[in-house]
DNA sequence: TAGCTATGTGTCTTTTGAACACTATCAAAT
DNA sequence: ATTTGATAGTGTTCAAAAGACACATAGCTA
């Protein structure tokens, strides 16, 4: 999406923030992007956040959202999902190693923030997270070795898994998770770790491959130890039309 | 919930909103209450819209929702959920009568506000809606009748309406829309309004005493002009145990 | 007492979900 | 050359849930 300012000074809005939880999976694990807030005294969970920004006047919350995974990521294009609005007043300054953080980086530390979160599904092997004006440093955290978070962030996530797991019922965008070309195994190990359980494998690969929206690319995986499966790819078309028509539920 | 503001002096936000979407329905038709701006000039439709209220930087979102709900219904304890935040940049002033309407309530008529949506569902008969800082009148419209709204309210609404459809499939949250007692023919009418389909009368009973979630009063109705129908309450010990239990679905 | 209106009830069929175990294919090690 | 280890791939059976469907009942009213 481009944004393209309508005014020539392009004010942050102190009130409002973006936050996106950030998304990725490695073939085994699920993974989200944190920043580090550089703030040595104090534990490295508590100085870890999701990344987010204040909002300008003149861009839409969508687009907040979008130009901190750019400018993060460097990626454009990816997928993108509103969870809602935290607002606690309080949400902020509770910690002081939080404010401690606001101080370096806000011009309105002690400014009242409501923030906007976001979550996105991203392909790790894509990209690299980069420095930025609002981290640091950034990288990967497997989520079961996520214990705190800066800020309300850890609140944040976890409604962003909530989310994805009803989401993934009910949508296949655990695609933008895989690489292009993918087996159902991965696909099934996904399911698996999205949703926080074991599923049957014939079940699955039955219920998938029942909803057309795979296509076998006849290739297979070359070099693994062990029998080498059959490589698929997403179909847009089919997806596209079962979307239309509405579909309710994988099942799961 | 009791709002109490910790500092001494209270100020309103310029920047951030919150809007209700309250449902109420009366046994045959599922209504949203609507607010009137007084301003004459325009069509009927395009005056109206969904309460709501800049917040206090004292004040968390749900509070701000409360708060709102209870000046103009006078009622607490209501159910309530957020939506989600709605924040184009030129979302409360595209239209010449939006912009009239925020001038003759706004201290700061021009500013960016980002408003964050809930909704909630009320039994319609206890209560009377009345005029607010707000709202110069205010009053039921059938879903049914509603074209368009101020500002980007029917987007809103349009949202609200989705979010309780998948919601009622997942909680029996429709009780709050019904009288204490009722019947299972109001309870199938106010499934069919909410999804907007027709449901098979007795596939819906066995569905929903299957869940036993309802407690037959051994009570009928009377002075009805056909069959007096059995009344039934919500028996919230049961569906409280139900819920800690995790149930998917309604399975409509 | 006839007519109107909404209530209340059961069965059968189809679809979906859940449980379950063995053979096949490759690479690496011996 | 053979064995070993690792993961892929495949069907059937049983149980549960969804969906389709029609008629007798009870109260009021005219």
């Amino acid at each position: 999406m481009n944004f393209k300012s309508k005014n020539t000074k392009k004010e942050l809005n102190p009130n409002v923030s973006v936050d996106c939880v950030i998304f990725g999976f490695d073939l085994s694990q699920l993974y989200v992007l944190l920043i580090d807030s550089g703030n040595t005294e104090d534990y490295k969970q508590s100085r870890m956040a999701v990344p987010g920004d204040l909002i300008y006047d003149t861009e839409n919350l969508d687009e907040a959202a979008r130009r901190v995974l750019k400018e993060l990521t460097g990626i454009e294009n990816i997928y993108l999902e509103q969870i809602g609005a935290f607002g606690d007043p309080d949400r902020i300054g509770k910690k002081e190693s939080d404010r401690k953080w606001l101080e370096s980086i806000r011009a309105q530390p002690e400014a009242r923030v409501i923030t906007v979160a976001y979550y996105s599904l991203v392909k790790m092997p894509n990209f690299n997270p980069k420095a930025s004006s609002f981290a640091k440093s950034a990288g990967w955290t497997a989520i079961s070795e996520v214990n705190e978070l800066a800020f309300d962030h850890y609140e944040i996530l976890e409604s962003a898994l909530e989310q994805l797991k009803r989401k993934i019922k009910i949508q296949p965008i655990g695609f933008n998770l895989l690489p292009e070309k993918f087996t159902l195994s991965q696909l099934h190990k996904l399911y698996e770790c999205i949703l926080g359980k074991d599923l049957d494998k014939r079940n699955f690969r039955r219920k998938i491959l029942n909803l057309n929206i795979l296509t076998d690319l006849e290739e297979k995986q070359i070099g693994v130890p062990h029998k080498p499966s059959q490589l698929f790819k997403f179909n847009e078309e089919n997806y596209n039309k079962l979307s239309l028509e509405g579909f309710d539920n994988f099942g799961f």
